[in-house]
DNA sequence: TTAATTGTACTATATGATATAATACAAAAC
DNA sequence: GTTTTGTATTATATCATATAGTACAATTAA
């Protein structure tokens, strides 16, 4: 799990943290059961406060991503147990930030094909 | 153009404002050369203050997005006058952006072709 | 020429989010 | 019993966001 974070950008550590760490289970780097650093370690390498990772883990938590325990520490939840708990809203989100890189590609010149085999590859670095 | 607002929202709202008016001028209900609406008129509108949305033309200006100039207001810019000005560091932020919405729809049980339709209908949004 | 309108600048202020530091706690593993 | 886990708490600092009110240069319309 390589991290990439920008900590003079203007999205806050623990989103990009959170953003990070979803792109890592999606592409199966992070299996399911698996452990994700202790929110003291990872706060360690990364230079940061622990409430920045414990917010990120929340964050993620309430998504339905990850589950925490005590001692345990917070583990990779199985895919189709990603309950309907944020589910609500999601289709439109999607939908929504789907129309405006459309509309940022298209201004930009970016022919209909080209923008459909970046969604392609993208998708494509997902899972096995 | 309607402008879908949140002011309850966790993003700002100059930044709602831009991304809405980006997806009007993709979508071609604002045509280049078009006037927008005036800062104060917006405003007004919105019930926002004018500051509020002179930075979100502030913000599209510097994109390359619109043109401003003191008394003629707000115009569309011609989509192949779209400089390169920002230009840099675009291929990127698309691609991160894919690979995050890629992550979240493929955890949320998206098909390759159910994901890939949504990239379609989005971009068959935009333009005639 | 005069009046009105444009985006913008400026000051001052308020608020909330973000992040930090330091400490502490309940729960579980060893 | 000791250690480690995520988390809670308190206090603090900083920055982004947003507002209010005023003003200005430039330009259009009267």
């Amino acid at each position: 799990m390589i991290l990439k974070i920008d900590m003079s950008g203007e999205i806050p550590i623990y989103i990009q943290l959170r953003n990070e760490i979803v792109k890592g289970i999606g592409r199966g780097e992070l299996a399911p059961g698996e452990n994700l650093p202790t929110v003291r370690q990872l706060a360690s390498e990364l230079g940061v406060n622990t409430m920045t990772v414990s917010k990120a883990y929340q964050l993620l938590k309430s998504e339905g991503f990850i589950e925490t325990d005590r001692r345990k520490g917070a583990v990779v939840k199985p895919a189709q147990a990603m309950g309907e708990a944020a589910e609500a809203g999601y289709r439109e989100h999607l939908e929504d930030e789907l129309e405006l890189l459309s509309a940022e590609a298209k201004l930009r010149g970016l022919k209909r094909e080209d923008f459909l085999r970046l969604c392609e590859d993208a998708f494509a670095e997902m899972g096995v």
